[in-house]
DNA sequence: CTCAGTGCAAAGGATTTGCATGCCG
DNA sequence: CGGCATGCAAATCCTTTGCACTGAG
């Protein structure tokens, strides 16, 4: 399985003429041993020789090429984890104190009616609807 | 239901030790009359003689007393809409390219099977959950 | 009168970018 | 060798903040 995703992330890189340098699959792989999604301050903790401006223009072509998706919250910064179609299918805890994720899943079943659902929608409006999200937010076990 | 809507974000305001303001009534008033979340550029546009400082503390200023809410997305603006038990239970088309955001329902039996999920996963984490986000990413009409 | 609200301008801080150097292909 | 990747430092730009002034209660 780690073969296998190294090996992803270096396709779809080729494909858009980039390199799976060292760089990148330390991130890769940083990301891969988390279970919720990394702050670039996390992210640079776990791998303290990367310089902030490397990890800030790598996560942003490993995003630009599907290798990665980044993470808005209230929190002052974005957050990182590996594409969804790399890992399981999930959805967030967020805290809306201080910001933090979690990952969870829910059913099969719910989430067919969540697909369904979307393709309605999308019957109805020019949107072209790629994937869905469903976050819960409240407050994290930290900051209750 | 306007005039409700003046009176509830007052009585909130008023129960923070805060003053419901020329500044902050239209704040609430263009927000109450967008079909989707705005950018502060777009509320500024909307109220030329609001100073861009003004409104960004008095927008914070509503969010904390749960009359607003901010959403973050890719883009590189905060976008704001009027809390939701003020207006109707809603989500959001959020187009992954330029971030616009639009807003759409789901039926109500989708929504109550989110709610019990939800509870569920309360049930086995230290997480106190207050609502949901179901959002539909992918590319709106003009990015197309 | 008092003090929260206001508006201007300056500061803050995550993120981006310019540029010279190094290294993979 | 050529060009992408790198890393440092400087710039960007949304957002926040300091401060003096104004106006509502």
């Amino acid at each position: 399985m780690a073969a296998d995703l190294h090996d992803t992330v270096a396709h779809r890189l080729r494909e858009a003429d980039q390199r799976y340098t060292t760089n990148r699959r330390a991130l890769i792989e940083a990301l891969s041993e988390a279970d919720r999604p990394l702050t670039i301050p996390e992210l640079l903790e776990r791998q303290r020789s990367l310089p902030q401006s490397s990890a800030y223009r790598n996560l942003s072509i490993l995003e630009e090429v599907g290798a990665v998706r980044r993470i808005v919250t209230n929190d002052d910064f974005s957050r990182y984890e590996l594409a969804e179609d790399l890992t399981e299918h999930h959805h967030h805890l967020i805290c809306s104190t201080c910001g933090a994720v979690e990952d969870f899943t829910v059913s099969k079943q719910l989430e067919e009616r969540l697909m369904s659902a979307m393709t309605n929608v999308a019957r109805r409006t020019g949107f072209q609807p790629t994937h869905h999200r469903l976050d819960l937010l409240g407050s994290c076990a930290n900051c209750t």
